[in-house]
DNA sequence: TATTTAAATTACTTTTCGTAACCAGCGTAT
DNA sequence: ATACGCTGGTTACGAAAAGTAATTTAAATA
Protein backbone atom coordinates (compact mmCIF):
# COMPACT_ATOMS: atom_id res chain seq x y z
CA UNK A 1 0.00 0.00 0.00
CA UNK A 2 2.56 2.12 0.18
CA UNK A 3 4.57 3.71 -2.66
CA UNK A 4 8.24 3.54 -2.90
CA UNK A 5 10.26 6.21 -4.24
CA UNK A 6 11.24 5.68 -8.01
CA UNK A 7 14.39 7.38 -7.72
CA UNK A 8 15.21 5.38 -4.31
CA UNK A 9 14.28 2.36 -5.93
CA UNK A 10 16.75 3.00 -8.80
CA UNK A 11 19.53 4.19 -6.98
CA UNK A 12 19.01 1.14 -5.20
CA UNK A 13 19.07 -0.98 -8.30
CA UNK A 14 22.72 0.27 -9.09
CA UNK A 15 23.99 0.10 -6.01
CA UNK A 16 22.82 -3.55 -5.02
CA UNK A 17 24.05 -4.83 -8.93
CA UNK A 18 26.57 -7.31 -8.03
CA UNK A 19 30.21 -5.71 -7.85
CA UNK A 20 29.05 -2.44 -8.00
CA UNK A 21 29.81 -1.73 -4.41
CA UNK A 22 33.11 -2.95 -4.90
CA UNK A 23 34.10 -1.33 -7.60
CA UNK A 24 33.44 1.94 -6.48
CA UNK A 25 35.61 1.29 -3.31
CA UNK A 26 38.11 0.38 -5.55
CA UNK A 27 37.75 3.34 -7.78
CA UNK A 28 37.25 5.80 -4.08
CA UNK A 29 41.30 5.18 -3.98
CA UNK A 30 41.87 6.47 -7.08
CA UNK A 31 41.89 5.98 -11.12
CA UNK A 32 42.26 2.30 -11.38
CA UNK A 33 43.44 0.38 -14.52
CA UNK A 34 40.91 -2.77 -15.65
CA UNK A 35 43.83 -5.23 -14.97
CA UNK A 36 44.56 -4.16 -11.74
CA UNK A 37 40.52 -4.42 -10.59
CA UNK A 38 40.73 -7.64 -12.35
CA UNK A 39 43.37 -8.15 -10.14
CA UNK A 40 41.69 -7.14 -6.92
CA UNK A 41 38.21 -7.93 -6.87
CA UNK A 42 36.97 -11.05 -7.01
CA UNK A 43 34.89 -10.92 -10.68
CA UNK A 44 35.72 -12.08 -14.00
CA UNK A 45 36.75 -10.19 -16.67
CA UNK A 46 33.63 -10.60 -18.64
CA UNK A 47 31.04 -8.86 -15.94
CA UNK A 48 34.16 -6.08 -14.85
CA UNK A 49 33.47 -5.41 -18.55
CA UNK A 50 29.72 -5.27 -18.08
CA UNK A 51 29.68 -3.37 -14.76
CA UNK A 52 31.76 -0.84 -16.14
CA UNK A 53 29.97 -0.22 -18.74
CA UNK A 54 26.62 0.10 -17.09
CA UNK A 55 28.51 2.65 -14.84
CA UNK A 56 30.04 4.90 -17.80
CA UNK A 57 26.27 4.72 -19.11
CA UNK A 58 25.10 6.01 -15.75
CA UNK A 59 27.61 8.55 -15.39
CA UNK A 60 29.01 7.38 -12.59
CA UNK A 61 32.28 6.22 -13.90
CA UNK A 62 34.47 7.68 -17.29
CA UNK A 63 36.95 5.87 -18.75
CA UNK A 64 40.24 7.65 -20.17
CA UNK A 65 42.12 6.33 -22.62
CA UNK A 66 46.15 7.35 -22.96
CA UNK A 67 47.21 6.85 -26.35
CA UNK A 68 50.63 5.48 -24.95
CA UNK A 69 52.51 2.50 -25.83
CA UNK A 70 51.05 -0.02 -24.57
CA UNK A 71 47.48 2.00 -25.06
CA UNK A 72 46.37 2.58 -20.98
CA UNK A 73 43.22 2.54 -20.36
CA UNK A 74 42.03 4.57 -16.26
CA UNK A 75 38.21 4.50 -15.11
CA UNK A 76 37.81 6.95 -12.82
CA UNK A 77 35.01 8.32 -10.67
CA UNK A 78 32.21 11.18 -12.07
CA UNK A 79 31.21 13.56 -9.62
CA UNK A 80 28.24 11.50 -9.53
CA UNK A 81 30.58 8.83 -8.47
CA UNK A 82 32.75 10.55 -6.04
CA UNK A 83 28.91 11.97 -4.39
CA UNK A 84 28.62 7.99 -3.83
CA UNK A 85 31.32 7.85 -0.92
CA UNK A 86 29.55 8.45 2.25
CA UNK A 87 27.47 5.73 1.25
CA UNK A 88 30.56 3.41 0.63
CA UNK A 89 31.93 4.79 3.83
CA UNK A 90 28.71 4.78 6.19
CA UNK A 91 29.22 1.04 4.96
CA UNK A 92 32.61 0.12 6.07
CA UNK A 93 31.71 1.70 9.32
CA UNK A 94 29.20 -0.56 9.51
CA UNK A 95 30.77 -4.06 8.76
CA UNK A 96 33.45 -2.69 11.50
CA UNK A 97 31.28 -2.87 13.82
CA UNK A 98 28.73 -5.08 13.50
CA UNK A 99 30.04 -8.05 11.28
CA UNK A 100 32.10 -10.30 13.47
CA UNK A 101 34.09 -13.25 12.89
CA UNK A 102 31.61 -15.47 12.85
CA UNK A 103 29.79 -14.30 10.11
CA UNK A 104 32.65 -14.39 8.03
CA UNK A 105 33.05 -18.16 8.55
CA UNK A 106 29.94 -18.42 6.17
CA UNK A 107 29.00 -21.88 6.65
CA UNK A 108 26.01 -21.56 4.64
CA UNK B 1 47.57 -5.91 -5.55
CA UNK B 2 45.15 -4.43 -2.99
CA UNK B 3 43.34 -6.36 -0.41
CA UNK B 4 39.69 -5.88 0.39
CA UNK B 5 38.68 -6.12 3.87
CA UNK B 6 36.71 -9.22 4.38
CA UNK B 7 34.31 -7.45 6.53
CA UNK B 8 33.65 -4.74 4.14
CA UNK B 9 32.72 -7.59 1.70
CA UNK B 10 30.94 -9.35 3.33
CA UNK B 11 28.41 -6.11 4.09
CA UNK B 12 28.61 -5.54 0.04
CA UNK B 13 27.32 -9.00 -0.53
CA UNK B 14 24.44 -8.82 1.97
CA UNK B 15 23.36 -5.22 0.62
CA UNK B 16 23.77 -5.83 -2.88
CA UNK B 17 21.72 -8.79 -2.42
CA UNK B 18 18.68 -8.35 -4.48
CA UNK B 19 15.65 -6.88 -2.88
CA UNK B 20 17.42 -6.46 0.60
CA UNK B 21 17.94 -2.75 0.45
CA UNK B 22 14.46 -2.46 -0.10
CA UNK B 23 13.19 -4.77 2.26
CA UNK B 24 15.32 -2.67 5.12
CA UNK B 25 13.87 0.34 3.35
CA UNK B 26 10.38 -0.84 4.36
CA UNK B 27 11.72 -2.51 7.75
CA UNK B 28 13.12 1.47 8.81
CA UNK B 29 9.56 2.31 8.46
CA UNK B 30 8.34 -0.08 11.29
CA UNK B 31 7.21 -3.28 11.50
CA UNK B 32 6.25 -5.46 8.46
CA UNK B 33 3.79 -8.74 7.73
CA UNK B 34 5.01 -10.85 5.18
CA UNK B 35 1.65 -9.74 3.01
CA UNK B 36 2.42 -5.73 2.83
CA UNK B 37 6.50 -6.15 1.96
CA UNK B 38 5.13 -8.35 -0.74
CA UNK B 39 2.31 -5.50 -1.86
CA UNK B 40 4.64 -2.68 -1.12
CA UNK B 41 8.00 -4.00 -3.16
CA UNK B 42 7.87 -5.20 -6.84
CA UNK B 43 9.68 -8.94 -5.15
CA UNK B 44 8.24 -12.02 -5.74
CA UNK B 45 6.82 -14.48 -2.85
CA UNK B 46 9.62 -16.89 -3.06
CA UNK B 47 12.44 -14.15 -2.78
CA UNK B 48 10.99 -12.54 0.09
CA UNK B 49 10.92 -15.15 1.63
CA UNK B 50 14.06 -16.90 0.69
CA UNK B 51 15.79 -13.05 1.51
CA UNK B 52 13.45 -12.73 5.29
CA UNK B 53 15.25 -16.40 6.14
CA UNK B 54 18.75 -14.46 4.82
CA UNK B 55 18.54 -11.24 6.74
CA UNK B 56 17.56 -13.52 10.02
CA UNK B 57 20.29 -15.56 9.17
CA UNK B 58 22.28 -12.82 9.48
CA UNK B 59 20.68 -11.23 12.58
CA UNK B 60 19.35 -8.17 10.78
CA UNK B 61 15.64 -8.51 11.37
CA UNK B 62 13.71 -10.23 13.90
CA UNK B 63 10.49 -12.71 13.30
CA UNK B 64 7.59 -12.36 15.12
CA UNK B 65 5.04 -14.81 15.61
CA UNK B 66 1.71 -13.50 17.18
CA UNK B 67 -0.78 -16.24 17.92
CA UNK B 68 -3.91 -14.45 17.06
CA UNK B 69 -6.54 -15.35 14.70
CA UNK B 70 -5.20 -15.56 11.88
CA UNK B 71 -1.73 -16.08 13.16
CA UNK B 72 0.04 -12.63 12.74
CA UNK B 73 3.67 -12.74 11.75
CA UNK B 74 5.52 -9.44 11.95
CA UNK B 75 9.17 -8.59 11.16
CA UNK B 76 11.16 -6.12 12.88
CA UNK B 77 14.97 -5.09 12.33
CA UNK B 78 17.12 -5.78 15.11
CA UNK B 79 19.68 -3.41 16.37
CA UNK B 80 22.25 -4.50 13.83
CA UNK B 81 19.59 -3.64 11.19
CA UNK B 82 18.59 -0.65 12.73
CA UNK B 83 22.59 0.47 12.25
CA UNK B 84 22.08 0.40 9.00
CA UNK B 85 19.69 3.16 8.77
CA UNK B 86 23.02 6.01 7.53
CA UNK B 87 23.54 4.06 5.19
CA UNK B 88 19.65 3.79 3.57
CA UNK B 89 19.65 7.51 3.88
CA UNK B 90 22.85 8.64 2.66
CA UNK B 91 21.18 6.24 -0.58
CA UNK B 92 18.23 8.27 -0.55
CA UNK B 93 19.87 11.51 -0.43
CA UNK B 94 22.50 10.62 -3.42
CA UNK B 95 19.14 9.72 -5.25
CA UNK B 96 17.35 12.84 -5.04
CA UNK B 97 20.18 14.55 -5.82
CA UNK B 98 21.60 12.91 -8.70
CA UNK B 99 18.83 10.50 -10.20
CA UNK B 100 17.15 12.32 -12.90
CA UNK B 101 14.16 11.75 -15.32
CA UNK B 102 16.35 10.61 -17.62
CA UNK B 103 17.89 7.94 -15.08
CA UNK B 104 14.24 6.54 -14.75
CA UNK B 105 13.59 6.30 -18.08
CA UNK B 106 15.62 3.22 -17.94
CA UNK B 107 15.51 2.78 -21.78
CA UNK B 108 18.53 0.50 -21.79
C1' DT C 1 53.37 -6.84 -41.56
C1' DA C 2 54.55 -9.10 -37.14
C1' DT C 3 54.98 -8.26 -32.13
C1' DT C 4 53.67 -6.87 -27.63
C1' DT C 5 50.56 -5.64 -24.17
C1' DA C 6 46.01 -4.38 -22.41
C1' DA C 7 41.06 -4.57 -22.91
C1' DA C 8 37.10 -6.81 -24.08
C1' DT C 9 34.20 -10.56 -26.11
C1' DT C 10 32.56 -15.26 -27.08
C1' DA C 11 31.17 -20.02 -26.03
C1' DC C 12 29.73 -22.81 -22.70
C1' DT C 13 28.23 -24.47 -17.88
C1' DT C 14 26.27 -23.47 -13.39
C1' DT C 15 23.56 -20.69 -10.40
C1' DT C 16 19.93 -17.63 -9.41
C1' DC C 17 15.45 -15.42 -10.62
C1' DG C 18 10.54 -14.99 -11.63
C1' DT C 19 5.87 -16.69 -12.20
C1' DA C 20 2.16 -19.27 -10.89
C1' DA C 21 0.28 -23.02 -8.75
C1' DC C 22 0.16 -25.38 -4.63
C1' DC C 23 0.46 -26.62 0.64
C1' DA C 24 0.26 -25.95 5.96
C1' DG C 25 -1.70 -24.51 10.15
C1' DC C 26 -5.23 -22.66 12.76
C1' DG C 27 -9.74 -20.86 14.19
C1' DT C 28 -14.53 -20.90 12.95
C1' DA C 29 -18.89 -22.31 10.85
C1' DT C 30 -21.82 -26.25 9.53
C1' DA D 1 -15.97 -34.23 12.55
C1' DT D 2 -15.18 -31.77 8.35
C1' DA D 3 -15.11 -28.13 5.41
C1' DC D 4 -13.83 -23.33 4.76
C1' DG D 5 -11.28 -18.91 4.99
C1' DC D 6 -7.27 -16.56 6.18
C1' DT D 7 -2.27 -15.79 6.61
C1' DG D 8 2.16 -17.24 5.46
C1' DG D 9 4.59 -19.43 3.14
C1' DT D 10 6.83 -23.54 -0.44
C1' DT D 11 7.46 -26.12 -4.87
C1' DA D 12 8.27 -26.83 -9.73
C1' DC D 13 10.00 -25.36 -13.72
C1' DG D 14 11.38 -22.35 -17.69
C1' DA D 15 14.11 -17.98 -18.27
C1' DA D 16 17.79 -15.00 -17.18
C1' DA D 17 22.15 -13.90 -15.24
C1' DA D 18 26.71 -15.19 -13.44
C1' DG D 19 31.14 -17.77 -13.61
C1' DT D 20 35.19 -19.72 -16.27
C1' DA D 21 38.43 -20.10 -19.79
C1' DA D 22 39.80 -19.40 -24.34
C1' DT D 23 39.68 -16.19 -27.99
C1' DT D 24 39.58 -11.67 -30.35
C1' DT D 25 40.36 -6.76 -31.00
C1' DA D 26 43.24 -2.75 -31.00
C1' DA D 27 47.12 0.41 -30.93
C1' DA D 28 52.11 1.60 -30.83
C1' DT D 29 56.37 -0.08 -31.98
C1' DA D 30 59.75 -2.47 -34.75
Amino acid sequence: MNQLCPRFEKAMGLLSTRWVGLILFELLKGAKRFSEMEADLPISGRLLSDRLKLLEKEGIIQRNIYSEFPVRIEYTLSEKGKALEPVIKDIQQWAEEYITMDDLKDVE
